[in-house]
Order: structure tokens, then C-alpha cells, then sequence
RNA sequence: GGGCGGUUAGCUCAGCGGUAGAGCGUCUCGUUUACACCGAGAGGGUCGGCGGUUCGAUCCCGUCACCGCCCACCA
């Protein structure tokens, strides 16, 4: 027998076991194709709910199409996090207490982090087996693993010799923490509070002086002009005079250029090209040199004056400050608040910094990457986010890919003595470039290149790479373009563009076909989690708590497209609550014997009950599929969730009740039967949904009734006529349940204790209605706590009324309620039908509605008209009486 | 400065040209043999403001207000 409430603990280890053994989670050899490539987490990483609402929606898609008999490959891995895990490893020595890594050298460090990958690695990966994810485990594949260092050696090498992955010296956002180059889009601005210092230069005639403006005084030092707008009538006498660059000796000129805004700050602005990313255009157009005073650590170098030299940047803004006070220079300061860059994993203000980079041409690759969203080879979902993807994409810049850090992909470049790179995959192959190139058959000395690659880099390949790439296996043959990508908007420009562009150019084909944005999880106030908000919250505690059928259920019923989820724990309780709801629907099935029947045909059943549920079984699986396909995600739980609860449990369950104790054998049986496929097709369209639940009841269910083929996860989606909907069932049970809802409804407001049974009449039946009565008499006694119910001519006096179809409902209730009471009930339901009456009237009288509006709308505002009239009759009548008996 | 999204019941959110919905919370009632992680019933909304289109607008268009996010700039 089954309990009365289903333990997740128990049952969620045991199938994931039984499902990964079973190879249920390896395509099909057979169907269609049907690939999702899951977004790789950081390997040292740890489930967040971002991944829970990340990894259920894949999951229900491949649930969902394994199901429809597609072969379906969900590729799972993990992404080495450059900068993310040298940064983690980096702290974990210093909490134990050891030394740094440049103590420790590079060797040493990255066997550090492997150590550290291959103990805390698999962590995740184990969680997402615990929230139930179907991936083909035995594919797992890892950013640095070999196969895919052999890719991206290739997809490097084949992109430098094509011209599209370059060395240039140009400024780059510095991160002088970690003392690497990171990419535009690992910067973050942040509003910080600061000053605007005015500062005054002399001229080196002595004839007076010129101020600038700026919030970066300590830059002062590599200042190499002052500009001014050539249409400032203030200073462009000016232009061409030398200025006396303060605390140096060196002079500078005042040069002419428009980018001088006359409306800001002083209107002349100093030119620092080696640390500003204007001020280096500035210096490009007018020949000026560049003076870099910072060391990769952001201190000042051997090209500030003494005095500064060695000190952090921040000091020597201070220091420099103080020098300009003392030599009354300073004109003066205003507070102000402005947006300063910060690296967005150091937290450190990222330094404009002149160094040799790897860049890939972005703007060249993205053409390709741009014309297939247009000509929709893929598509955004929703839509919206094309717009997203075409701005960034169309305003791309060079992508920096090289990283001064230890941990990542070593640049496949070798050096000589006198730097010339010799970019290939291996170093033989270098060597072999080397000698060409000095025209020599000795060995050339080689470095290789020091830097990585931004993991991003690798993950770019990710849709291919993982399938074999550059090897041309069955796998990258098949699957290839995968099917969907489901990620978050926030790494649409960091991943999705750059799949899309490297996919293109190596694979002729687009990535994916589909990227289904979802939301962002966000705590109860509506803020991004983080850990240091300290507003994070577990799955692992709610799946610990309320299972993971119910975090997952809960996480797809609330991703509805284009909102952010603000996540609470009380919606997880009450799907919680849903499972142990269908944990109970699924026991009292048991307990009535309705065994699963292999030969069951839903076109079977005479009972009009059974007819009834069949059909809404088949409108359900009906829109849940059409949900899951147009990935509404929420839509499709919402109906599932109506469908077992508000349909299957509250009705239907009750309703079978009589015929499941009566004497009518074959209805029995009947009835037994429908029961069992109904349950079966509700655990099949939940599955995607919520798979440990169904797949234990199907197999208890199972196991009582006829041995099943196989699991749930490998079943049949259901694909059910609509002509198993039966019209006339359904204008049955409808009238059934507007009887007993009247009768609940009626007896709640006259506050009819729960306890009394009361007897009912039906007045003014027509045929229809009686045979009805009759025909469900036990049931609407049981339903309604009646003592009888029967048809009469008339009310009698004391007896309490509404309306029906085709019939008058009276409840002999006198001496049970006071008159007072029902009157006040009669007049509360005769002002909602008058209030009807009158709006309706006013619709039909309007002559425009008539004509214009369509011929079925009017007409049931007829219909509608009608209804009220006849109903508004009755009560009246009804009060009439009511009067008399008074 | 550019772009995107939001504003619907006490709370969290669906919906979307034709009688306003759910979950949770609230109130009343309930030992009806699947389920109190339950059952029955009730209350609660001028769908942010103002205009417009339409026979009809919560829904479409315009505009304003407030909230959020992204990009760019910031001497």
C-alpha cells in the first residue's frame, strides 16, 4: 500500500541511479535529433539557483522530447574559470597560510589547481544529478580537458593564419590586482563618490596660465598636452604655446581638438594617451608620445619623478595633491559622483594600460553571426532579445583574448630572441615556422608565449568541441546544429555571441537553432543574489527540504517569459503540497484496484464519467504540449497543475466514488480502467516536470497492476485526438457540478451546519434535468450532504432556492435558516443579475455592436440576456414566496 | 545619452480586444472511509495617471509618472 506522503530522501538517489544505469540518459539510436548543449559551469563551482531554474528548464526539454521519441543528447561539462578559479585556489592559500603563488611559481600553482579540480570538480555535477538533470553523463567533457585544448589550439592557429586573431600594442583594461588584461565586458562601472580638481598649468612665457579639470590628478605625471576646442574663443589664442607640466620639467603643448568640450570642466583638458582611452586617440591624431608612470601592479614607475616613483596610485594622488598645494596650483575642487571601472571578479579599478595583447577580430566574425539571426537560422526566444544581440553585435569591438593569469589554455605561440611569434599547435610545428623564417636548418631558441586565453575562448567552441570537434565524429555528424541553447540574458554578448560567431566560421552552420532566454532568480526584494548581499539562497536546502520535484516544479510554473523570478519558499511548499496531492490520487487508485490495462482504448468507455475525464485528459496533454513547444513553460505547469488537482482529484476522483463501490460490474471495471490511464497520462505529461515522483508512482502502479515495458522516462508522450472530447458528456458533468456547487454554495452562506443533511427538490424540471437527477442522485447527496433529493411540481413554503439550467433548485430548509438571512441572500443574488440585465441591455441596444461585432459574440450576449431574464424570474418568484410564508 | 522590461487582489505573480485569474495569506465551516502537505465556502481589484483607436480596451497606440535592468559616456 502506499503511504500517505511521499519521501523524497527516499526515492530521488535511487532513481537517478536507476535511470543514468539504465541508459535512459544516452540518445536514442532511433528518431530525430534533438541536442542541448548545457551552459558549463564553473568546475569548482557550486549549484546556485540560477543553475536549479537553468538546468530544470533543459531538462524539462529533454524530458519532454525524449518522451516524443526524439534521440535526444543533453551534453554536459564543466568550464575551467580562468580568472574565477585562479582567484579561488589564490585565496585558499593565503587562508591556509601558505605561500602566495609567485612564491610558488607557475608550475607549482596550476598542479594547485588541478589538485583542487579534481577534488571539489565533480561537486556540481553530482548536484545537478540531484535535481534530477538528464544528461548524458557518460559524455561528460571539461573546458581544459585534452580534446578540447586540441580545439582551441586549432581554431587559434587556423584564425591567426587567416588573418583573424592578431598582436597589437594598444591600451587595455588592466586589472592590476590579478595583473592581467581582462575584456570590455568584464569591466563593470560603479557610481562612486569623488572630486573634480582644477589645476593650473603655467604657460611657458610666463604670460599666465591654463586650467584643466580632472578627477585623475595623479595622471598629471603622464600628461603629454593640454587640448583645447579650437571654437573656444576662451583659449584657441593659446593653441601651440607650451605649458610648464607641474612637479616635472618637462613642457607640453596646448594643442587644438574637438574632442575638448568647451561645456565641461574647464574646457581644457589635459592628455594623458598611456592611461585614458580618449586621451590615447587624442595623442594617436596629433603625434604625441605616450608616458606610461604605472607598473602592472598600479604603482608608479621609473618614468614619474623621484619622488612619487614606488608609490600606489591612490597615495600618489594624495602626494601629488599636496605637491600642486604647496606649490599654489591648485585652482580650486567640487564634489562629485561618478562611474569608475572595476574588474568584475577583483572588485579592483581597472587601469588603462598600454601592453601587447592577442586580439580576435570580432567586427569580421560577426558579420556571419548577425545575418543568421536576421535570416532567422536562429532564433531568439522571446524575441526581444534580438535587439540585445544586434546592438552589441553591431558595435563590436576587437576581443581581447589574452590573460596574464596561470590557469587556462596556453597561447599556442612561440617566441624568438628577437620576439617574432610563430603561432602553431604544437612546438614542433613552431620550430618548423622558426627555421623558414631564419632560414636555417639549426634548432631557433624558443619562448613560448607566457598568456591564456579568456575562458570564454574555449567556451565559444563549446557546441562543436564538446560533440569531437575537430575530429568528424557521428556525434558532431548528428547533432550538429544542436537544437536549443538555454541560458540567461547576462551572458548573452560573453557566450551566446561568441558561439555564434565561432560556430560560423568553423562549422559553415549555426550553433543552435533556438536560445531560449530565461529570467534571472532573484531574491524575495526583487535583488540579484550574491554572496555578498548574503541573500542567497540554496537549492540544495530547499531540494533538502521539499524535494526536488517540488523546487523544479515550482522554478518552471514561475518562468514566464520576459520577467525576472522573485523567488519565495512558500510557492515551493504548496507544489510540495501538489506531489503529495497526486502521492494521494495515485493511492486511492490503488486502493480501488485500478490497475494499469495495456489493451486500453481511451474511445472505449460507455460511462459518461469516464468519457468526461478521457476528454479532458486529451484537452490537457493538448495544451500542455502546445505549451512546452512554444516554451511557456509556466503555461504548461499551470495546466497540469489545474488538470490533477481541480479536475482529476476534486471531481473526478469524487465522482467515481458510487460506481467504484456499486454493483454495476462492468461499469467497475470500466471505470477502474479509465482511472488507471488517466493517472498513467497525468505521470507522464508531469514528468518533465517533476520525474522522481512520477516515475516511483509509475512504477508502483506498475507493479499492482500489470508489469510495465520499461520506466516513465522512456514512455510515450500522449497524442490524443480531440474527437475523444465528448460534448454531450461534458454539458453532463457540467451541470452536475453547477447542481453541487449551488447546493455548497447556498448552504455556506445560509451558515447550514456541515452536519445537516437536508433534502432537495428539483422544480420545473425538464427531461433533461431529471434524467440527470436520477441518474446521479447518489452521488449529489453525497456531494451535497443531502437527505434526498427528488423532483416536485413545486417549492414549498421554507424552501430556499437558485438557479439552474433547466430546473429551479429547492432546499428544504426550514426551521434550519432564519428568513431574514435567505432574503438577504435572494436580494445580494438579484442585484448581480439585475447589474447583468442592465449591462448587457446597454450592449444589445447599441446598434453599432450590432452590426460590427461578430455574429457569435452577439448572440451570446443574447444567450447571456437571456440566462439572466430567466434566473431573475425565478429569484423573484422565489422572493415572492418567501414574503408569503413571512 | 541610447535601449529593454515592469506597474493587475494584502503578498508573489499569470493573463491579454468581448462577463478580471492562480498560489500564498485572511475569514467562516468541516473527524464526508485518497489526502489536514486536506475538503467546502466567502471576502478582496475603478488591471499606475491622462489622452487616442475601436461597436467594445486591463489588453492596441501615444503620453506622463514611478520602479528595475543593460549599453555608452563621464575633464
Amino acid at each position: 500500500m502506499i503511504e500517505t506522503t511521499f519521501n523524497p530522501k527516499d526515492v530521488e538517489p535511487r532513481w537517478s541511479k536507476a535511470w543514468e544505469a539504465s541508459g535512459a540518459f544516452k540518445p536514442a539510436p532511433e528518431g530525430e535529433p534533438f541536442c542541448i548543449v548545457i551552459p558549463p559551469p564553473n568546475v569548482t563551482g557550486s549549484l546556485h539557483i540560477g543553475h536549479a531554474l537553468n538546468n530544470t528548464l533543459q531538462d524539462v526539454l529533454a524530458r519532454f522530447e525524449r518522451l516524443r521519441g526524439k534521440s535526444v543528447l543533453w551534453q554536459p561539462g564543466t568550464d575551467h574559470a580562468g580568472i574565477a578559479t585562479q582567484m579561488v585556489v589564490e585565496r585558499q592559500l593565503a587562508q591556509e597560510g601558505n605561500i602566495g603563488r609567485r612564491e610558488m611559481g607557475r608550475a607549482d600553482f596550476v598542479k594547485r589547481v588541478w589538485a583542487w579540480k579534481e577534488q571539489s570538480g565533480g561537486r556540481i555535477l553530482e548536484q545537478l544529478r540531484r535535481l534530477g538533470a538528464s544528461c548524458d553523463w557518460s559524455r561528460e567533457r571539461f573546458t581544459l580537458d585534452e580534446g578540447l585544448s586540441n580545439a582551441v589550439r586549432k581554431v587559434f592557429v587556423q584564425l591567426h593564419g587567416e588573418g583573424l586573431i592578431y598582436k597589437d600594442k594598444r591600451l587595455v583594461n588592466w586589472d592590476p590586482h590579478f595583473e592581467t588584461a581582462i575584456s570590455d565586458l568584464e569591466v563593470v562601472q560603479r557610481e562612486v563618490s569623488s572630486h573634480l580638481w582644477r589645476i593650473a598649468y603655467p604657460l611657458e612665457d610666463g604670460s599666465g596660465e591654463i586650467v584643466v579639470a580632472t578627477t585623475r590628478p595623479e595622471t598629471l605625471l603622464g600628461d603629454v598636452a593640454v587640448a583645447v576646442n579650437p571654437s573656444d574663443e576662451r583659449y584657441k589664442n593659446l593653441i601651440g604655446k607650451q605649458v610648464r607640466l607641474p612637479l616635472t620639467d618637462r613642457l607640453i603643448p596646448i594643442i587644438g581638438d574637438d574632442y575638448a568640450d568647451p561645456e565641461a570642466g574647464t574646457g581644457a583638458v589635459k592628455i594623458t594617451p598611456a592611461h585614458d582611452f580618449n586621451d590615447f586617440k587624442v595623442g594617436k591624431r596629433h603625434g604625441l608620445p605616450l608616458i606610461n608612470i604605472f607598473t602592472s601592479r598600479a604603482t608608479l614607475n621609473e618614468a614619474a619623478p623621484l619622488p612619487f616613483q614606488g608609490m600606489d596610485r591612490f597615495a600618489a594622488r594624495e602626494a601629488v595633491l599636496r605637491a600642486l598645494e604647496e606649490q599654489g596650483l591648485r585652482r580650486g575642487e567640487e564634489a562629485i559622483r561618478h562611474s569608475e571601472p572595476h574588474g568584475d571578479r577583483s572588485g579592483a579599478v581597472v587601469e588603462p594600460w598600454l601592453t601587447d595583447q592577442w586580439y580576435v577580430d570580432a567586427p569580421k566574425l560577426a558579420a556571419k553571426a548577425i545575418a543568421a539571426v536576421e535570416q532567422g537560422k536562429t532564433v531568439f526566444v522571446p524575441k526581444n532579445w534580438e535587439k540585445t544581440y544586434f546592438e552589441w553585435m553591431r558595435n563590436i569591438e576587437p576581443w581581447c583574448v589574452s590573460r596574464q593569469l596561470w590557469w587556462g589554455h596556453r597561447i599556442p605561440a612561440w617566441y624568438d630572441d628577437a620576439g617574432n611569434p610563430f603561432v602553431a599547435e604544437t612546438e614542433e610545428e613552431a620550430q618548423t615556422l622558426a627555421r623558414l623564417h631564419h632560414e636555417t636548418t639549426e634548432d631557433v631558441s624558443l619562448r613560448r608565449d607566457e598568456d591564456v586565453l579568456d575562458t570564454w575562448f574555449s567556451s565559444a567552441l563549446w557546441p562543436f568541441s564538446t560533440l569531437g570537434w575537430p575530429e568528424e565524429t557521428p556525434e558532431l555528424k548528428r547533432f550538429y546544429p544542436t537544437a536549443t541553447l538555454v541560458t540567461a540574458h547576462d551572458i548573452i554578448f560573453f557566450w551566446v555571441a561568441r558561439m555564434m560567431m565561432m560556430g560560423l566560421h568553423f562549422m559553415k552552420d549555426v550553433p543552435f537553432r533556438e536560445v531560449y532566454i530565461h529570467a534571472l532568480v532573484l531574491d524575495e526584494k526583487g535583488q540579484k543574489q550574491s554572496k555578498a548581499k548574503g541573500n542567497v539562497t540554496d537549492p540544495l536546502d530547499l531540494i533538502d527540504k521539499y524535494g526536488a520535484d517540488a523546487l523544479r516544479f515550482t522554478l518552471a510554473a514561475m518562468a514566464a517569459q520576459g520577467r525576472n523570478i522573485k523567488l519565495g519558499e512558500q510557492r515551493i511548499e504548496g507544489y510540495r503540497n501538489f506531489g503529495t496531492k497526486l502521492w494521494n490520487a495515485a493511492r486511492f487508485s490503488q486502493m480501488n484496484e485500478c490497475a494499469v490495462w495495456d489493451a486500453y482504448d481511451p474511445r472505449s468507455p460507455k460511462e459518461t464519467v469516464n468519457r468526461w475525464i478521457v476528454g479532458e485528459t486529451a484537452k490537457a496533454a493538448a495544451a500542455v504540449t502546445a505549451d512546452l513547444e512554444a516554451r511557456r513553460f509556466n503555461d504548461a505547469a499551470t495546466t497540469i497543475y489545474r488538470f490533477v488537482w481541480n479536475v482529476f482529484c476534486d471531481w473526478y476522483l469524487e465522482f467515481i466514488k458510487p460506481p467504484l463501490s456499486g454493483e454495476d460490474e462492468s461499469a467497475k471495471a470500466e471505470t477502474r480502467r479509465t482511472t488507471a490511464w488517466v493517472l498513467d497520462q497525468i505521470l507522464i505529461l508531469l514528468h518533465p516536470f517533476m520525474p522522481f515522483i512520477t516515475e516511483e508512482l509509475w512504477a508502483r502502479l506498475g507493479d499492482f497492476g500489470q508489469k510495465r515495458d520499461g520506466m516513465l522516462i522512456t514512455s510515450n508522450w500522449p497524442q490524443l485526438p480531440a474527437s475523444l472530447i465528448d460534448g454531450a458528456a461534458e454539458a453532463e458533468i457540467d451541470w452536475i457540478v453547477g447542481l453541487i456547487e449551488g447546493v455548497r454554495s447556498t448552504r455556506s452562506e445560509l451558515n447550514v451546519p456541515a452536519a445537516a443533511k437536508v433534502p432537495l427538490l428539483l422544480i420545473g424540471a425538464d427531461k433533461a434535468s431529471e434524467a440527470r437527477l436520477e441518474r446521479y442522485q447518489g452521488l449529489i447527496d453525497r456531494m451535497g450532504r443531502l437527505e434526498y433529493s427528488t423532483t416536485d411540481e413545486a417549492a414549498p413554503a421554507g424552501a430556499v432556492t437558485f438557479v439552474l439550467e433547466g430546473a429551479t433548485v429547492a432546499l428544504l430548509l426550514e426551521g434550519i435558516v432564519d428568513f431574514a438571512a435567505e432574503a438577504e441572500r435572494l436580494k445580494k443574488e438579484i442585484a448581480k443579475l439585475d447589474a447583468e440585465i442592465a449591462k448587457t441591455e446597454a450592449k444589445l441596444g447599441n446598434a453599432d455592436f450590432i452590426a460590427r461585432a461578430p455574429d457569435e459574440v452577439v448572440e451570446e450576449q443574447r444567450e447571456r440576456l437571456e440566462d439572466a431574464k430567466a434566473a431573475r424570474t425565478k429569484l423573484d418568484a422565489a422572493r415572492q414566496r418567501l414574503e408569503g410564508a413571512r
